[in-house]
DNA sequence: GTCTATAGACTGATAGAC
DNA sequence: GTCTATCAGTCTATAGAC
């Protein structure tokens, strides 16, 4: 009870710094100044820094791949086996845009604290989206099932493009805002995901209609 | 003289140690002893590590954008003022692309100390980034030339998302070599550099050839 | 100006008492 | 499980030698 007690205001403080400062400017004796425990206590229950930062991106990544995989299956449900193509790469860059990107008052701590973790990427981090690669080999299997002809190549450089546009606006949004002088919308989250989607099918699919 | 070998000595160190082992592993006393130089002439030539960090970037930085804009001014030229918008593309992500990607034998301790500027993106790399907003216009200001009935925003979501195709293809080669088990050829650069200016140019032109 | 030796403040991690 | 005390290691700053 205790010791749930100290491990959760730990993850909360953490989560709370770490969203609002970045990783490099939050010590460990802020953490524990904020959770109002002991210095010791970190390493008691994660062992060390880069353990408990791996810990607090590892529980909120569960929870959006978690949806991704939900989106994926409605959509392969809907289409009886085979998912429109748009839709599985909505399900797959769709939940961390709409987690990561929007009104930027009503960003909750946990979102703030993934957009950290792509902008600052941490050795930690790093080693936990290296095993990501068999999540993402399900979206690949269900591309191949809408396109089973299609060159299997192209498939994973069209999941590779797609995550590529939408860790970069997560990312960069500020570049972006900047650059275009507020010509583009970052607000806008659903119109966001509709052009990368939008790109990500004509990327796969446009050579093959532009010929015919 | 003097001055001049402990400040190249430096410099040499310092980017063949942060290429071969990422920024956070190297610490100034790591740099100071494979330069065979006193620890504080770091702080006294550069400033503090961040600055010497930020030092190597601009340099080697500087290099690349200049190939880009030699490469556009060339493909404006021949095209009488108006680049063909492939030819853009290819000069906004070719230098990067040839430089970090190919065979991993023969790159440079250069070529390797801007992947890891990529991949670890540090603080003092971060702020230079955001300073690039001037040069990233005349590539929008080229499109515009190209392209002068089209929509603006269009335009810097298209350099946008160029980008992020080359930058996430070197920062994650990694994670896509394995998830497609080798399909996708990581060291065909020009093949790389040709299939992301094709995906961007049908991100701009293709809605409107698929209506026509 | 260039460089060195040294001291300082801060970091994450840990051993051992409670 | 918690705490105090302390560790070795980091970057930075400065006084002074050349």
């Amino acid at each position: 009870m205790a010791a749930d007690h100290t491990r959760t205001a730990i993850l909360e403080a953490a989560e709370r710094l770490y969203a609002a400062r970045g990783f490099a400017d939050v010590t460990m004796r802020d953490i524990v100044a904020a959770a109002d425990v002991n210095l010791a206590a970190v390493n008691y229950h994660f062992g060390s820094k880069d353990e408990l930062i791996a810990e607090l991106f590892v529980t909120r990544g569960l929870v959006t791949n978690r949806e991704r995989l939900n989106e994926l299956k409605i959509a392969e449900e809907a289409g009886g086996g085979r998912a429109e193509l748009a839709a599985i790469f909505t399900a797959l860059i769709g939940p961390t845009l709409r987690g990561c990107l929007g009104p930027e008052k009503q960003r909750s701590d946990a979102a703030r604290f993934m957009i950290r973790a792509s902008i600052e990427s941490v050795p930690p981090i790093r080693k936990i989206k290296n095993r990501e690669v068999d999540h993402l080999r399900r979206f690949a299997a269900a591309m191949r099932r809408t396109l089973p002809d299609h060159d299997e190549a192209d498939l994973f450089w069209g999941i590779h493009f797609a995550l590529a546009m939408a860790h970069q606006t997560v990312r960069d949004s500020e570049r972006l805002g900047k650059m275009s002088d507020g010509a583009c919308d970052l607000t806008d989250v659903a119109g966001i995901v509709a052009r990368i989607v939008g790109v990500s099918v004509l990327a796969l699919t446009g050579r093959a209609k532009l010929r015919a």
